[in-house]
RNA sequence: GCAGGUGUGGCGAAAUUGGCAGACGCGCUAGACUUAGGAUCUAGUGGAUAUUCCAUGGGGGUUCAAGUCCCUUCACCUGCACCA
């Protein structure tokens, strides 16, 4: 085996030390923005996972560089986040101390993996020249409106002693530490992600993101076009206003239901009879976790409010209204105009509790079509007759003449919760002062820098570490100059990676968190790679973030990304998941001092489908070690003569073809197998030219980038290949003179034989029928037809 | 339940988008060289009742020709999930 060990580290030794892959921004060149989703610094180090996006960004970071491009291929780290916290609880040490060492960890392997990254423009958003512009940006917000404060029930992990976002408690159990999720009161800040939702979903048209990424955006943004519709109630004189997405049903419902949590259930506490039951239903609500209250399977059940009822405004029938818990309060206006005959839900629960059933669409099966768009109106009045989209228009124009109810968009974004009662995470850089209220801490001042403390557990009113510090709290009102208190809530972990992206272009700025020129020079992230796992948060945070920087007038960009790719996992030889508790983590560090980074590398790129899952078979690395290996023992077959050899000319171009746009369209494995294939035929004839050598290098450099520059030196093939250019192929020259012509009767095939790639369609099918083995299926039959695909087949069908 | 995805040898996978199914690699078998081989090289490797036939989850269809297009069905994976 070559000595790829001292190679690997050399080269990767002369390009820091050469800053080989530097860039600054340079007008007369194309520019092409590679982004990869920068890791979280944990202790465990790098993944292979991490391995094969980091590979395949710098595999496209060196194409597109030697295809004469300017490459701003960055690194960073995503470093605020809770394991460094939990060290730092456990051991009273300053987070950052263990983040350091981490980042050192993590940045000497991606090193050792030889990515042509500018060092120059590491970030990592921990540090304070980083997040004082994450909070001069969260301060933007605040004043365009935009953060504001709110007392929000929360998701509370009473293990974690922290508000968690929707997104951190999904399925009812703390993201972090699967604690089941409890319901508390907080003041939190928040921002207001929910008004974006339209420019969300319509600047998604710009931009080359995956469609299936698209897809669970939209998804999650959850548009729903309806109305609103006003509920008198009959004994006081209030409304309940419902969301619906089929106003036009309005005759069919004949009960109502509003959520548990309902405020209007306290407002007349007094006027409901069986007020008792109903207390007793909320508290087994407020009790129940996430999952059991979501879980659609569970029977229905809801209590009948004794003392208010609502009246149907299309034709003034009085309906009971219930409670249940299949009414979410966060959704709509939390309460609903029930349609049994059309809603499965409904129908459940009208049978439950034995309430009228009216159907009002022909033909619709009431016990499995939920809404059915067959069938028109009936039972409706003025929309009987009507079909789904007519009658949806009457009844609009209806609600809005009679003022009984609107059109209404609704969505399932909410504005996002931006407050988290932690350490370990950018100071939120506001001031409260009794006379001002809520005051940023001026541009100046900024960072807000997270001090020292000595605890770094959550108090237990679940208030941040930083409450406990009366330095930190205790300042002065920036606007009166008077006594005021520093927030101690810290940002969520998502904030920093909401433009980190714009912080490569410029990362050592001291004054602005960007030039705007540089910014224009770099423009959209042209390629962001990631896994799927970021389809939706961080992508929609991101998105929200540098769409309203731009309306500041801060970014050059409504969108920042381009293109959005999304590669698959690295699972376990067993085909589950790696995972430290199952002990099946393959440690990329190993492999790379076992058989070296070039054939991790090229390993990785060759396992598969990049945008699919493929599980790890070290066996397959041992394949790619020697595939190098024969690619280093090319050196002995290299003859004195010039230009490329005639005997593989035609799959010279053919490779550099196919290389090339497998490269382009993310085909990377079918690239590596087009290099083994190549190598196949060079060691088959024996004897290699010094061009053929250098060509078969600089196609596999991307991939092998160490092995490939020591070859080209050692053999003195030419100038280095980081600053050389990509080889180019010459259409002409990847065709061959003859190809095998397959002959088919009747589609079977029945033979094969050379022939000129310019033969006729007349010479094609003559030379077909002289096959011995095509005249035994033709003889004696009446030919049909003759199809002749050129450069393909004949085929000659016969009765 | 809804949305998206995937089903091809013993395994990871290819298939120029309707034109030779299984490229390339792993594994396996046999051999060569070796004191030795978890090194290297050579040959073979989907199945079978083998001039041919059968094979891309199953069934049907379109076509001269289907892994690829259409209908239908099954299985698995991943999101979201009582979203009105």
């Amino acid at each position: 085996m070559y000595n790829f060990k001292d190679i690997e580290k050399k080269w990767q030794k002369y390009w820091v030390d050469n800053k080989t892959f530097k860039v600054v921004e340079d007008n007369n060149k194309k520019k092409f923005y590679m982004l990869v989703e920068f890791p979280y610094p944990s202790g465990s180090g790098l993944h292979v996972g991490h391995a094969r996006c980091f590979t395949a960004s710098d595999v496209q970071a060196r194409f597109h560089r030697l295809k004469g491009e300017n490459v701003l291929f960055p690194f960073g780290f995503d470093s605020f986040g809770n394991p460094a916290e939990q060290y730092a609880i456990k051991n009273h040490e300053h987070p950052s101390i263990m983040t350091h060492k981490c980042i050192d960890v993590f940045r000497n392997q991606a090193r050792s993996l030889g990515l042509s990254t500018d060092w120059d423009r590491e970030v990592s958003t921990c540090e304070p020249e980083y997040y004082k512009w994450t909070q001069w940006q969260f301060i933007k917000f605040f004043n365009a409106g935009l953060a504001y404060k709110d007392e929000k029930e929360i998701n509370w992990c009473p293990k974690c002693k922290m508000g968690l976002s929707n997104e951190d408690s999904q399925g009812g159990t703390c993201v972090r530490c699967d604690t089941p999720v409890e319901k508390k009161l907080k003041n939190q800040w928040m921002l207001r992600m929910k008004d974006y939702s339209d420019k969300l979903i319509d600047g998604l048209k710009d931009t080359e993101i995956l469609d299936k990424v698209k897809t669970a955006q939209i998804n999650w943004i959850g548009r729903s076009e309806g109305a609103h519709v006003i509920f008198k109630i009959k004994e006081v004189d209030d409304e309940l206003t419902v969301f619906t997405t089929r106003c036009d049903t309005l005759y069919g419902a004949t009960f109502m239901v509003i959520s548990p949590e309902h405020p209007i259930l306290e407002k007349y506490s007094n006027l409901i009879k069986n007020f008792d039951e109903v207390k007793k239903y909320q508290d087994i609500a407020k009790s129940k976790s996430e999952i059991e209250r979501t879980d659609n399977t569970r029977e229905k059940t809801g209590v009948k409010l004794d003392g208010l009822t609502g009246i149907n405004p299309v034709n003034g029938k009085e309906i009971p209204i219930y409670i249940s818990d299949y009414v979410l309060m966060g959704y709509g206006t939390g309460a609903i105009m029930a349609v049994p005959a059309h809603d499965t839900r409904d129908y459940e629960f009208a049978r439950k509790f034995n309430i009228d059933i009216i159907p009002v669409l022909d033909g619709g099966d009431i016990s499995k079509e939920a809404y059915t768009d067959d069938g028109v109106h009936i039972n409706s009045g003025f929309l009987d007759g009507l079909n789904k989209e007519d009658a949806l228009n009457k009844m609009y124009e209806y609600l809005e003449d009679n003022k009984i109810g609107s059109r209404f968009t609704n969505y399932k974004l909410q504005d996002w919760i931006f407050s988290r009662q932690r350490f370990w995470g950018e100071p939120i850089p506001m001031v409260h002062c009794d006379k001002c209220g809520w005051v940023p801490v001026p541009e100046e001042d900024l960072p807000v820098v997270l001090p020292n403390v000595k605890n770094y557990e959550p108090t237990d009113d679940g208030e941040s570490p930083l409450s406990l510090i009366d330095e930190f709290v205790n300042t002065t009102c920036p606007k009166c100059g008077g006594h005021a208190k520093r927030e101690t809530d810290t940002m969520p972990n998502w904030a920093g990676s909401c433009w980190y992206f714009l912080r490569y272009m410029d990362a050592c700025n001291s004054h602005e968190f960007a030039s705007m020129d540089k910014m224009k020079y770099w423009g959209q992230v042209d390629l962001y790679d990631g896994g799927m796992e970021h389809a939706t948060r961080h992508l929609l945070y991101a998105r929200f973030w540098n769409i309203f920087l731009h309306e500041q007038g801060l970014v050059p960009y409504s969108e920042p990304f381009q293109r959005r790719i999304a590669h698959g996992m690295i699972l376990a030889s067993n085909g589950e998941k790696m995972s430290k508790s199952k002990g099946n983590v393959v440690n990329p560090n190993d492999m790379i001092e076992e058989y070296g980074a070039d054939a991790l590398r090229t390993y990785e790129m060759f396992i598969g489908d990049y945008s699919k899952d493929a599980a790890w078979n070290e066996n397959g690395l041992k394949g790619c070690a020697k595939f190098l290996d024969r690619v280093w023992r090319l050196q002995d077959k290299l003859n004195d003569k010039d230009g490329v050899s005639s005997e593989i000319e035609t799959l010279l171009h053919q490779t550099i073809k196919k290389v090339t746009n497998d490269i382009e369209s993310l085909d990377y494995n079918t690239a590596v197998s087009a290099l083994m294939i190549l190598l196949n035929k060079m060691e088959e004839i024996g004897s290699i030219s010094r061009a053929d050598y250098r060509i078969f290098i600089e196609l596999l450099n991307p991939f092998a980038p160490h092995i490939t520059e020591e070859i080209n030196e050692v053999c003195g093939l030419g100038e280095q290949l980081s600053v050389s250019s990509w080889p180019k192929y010459d259409e002409a020259k990847t065709i061959l003179d003859n190809y095998e012509m397959v002959v088919q009767v009747n589609g079977k095939i029945r033979g094969k034989i050379l022939v000129s790639t310019n033969a006729s369609r007349e010479e094609m099918i003559k030379l077909a029928k002289e096959i011995d083995n095509v005249k035994l299926f033709i003889d004696g039959h009446d030919i049909v037809k003759e199809i002749v695909v050129p450069g393909k087949l004949v085929n000659i069908v016969v009765k």
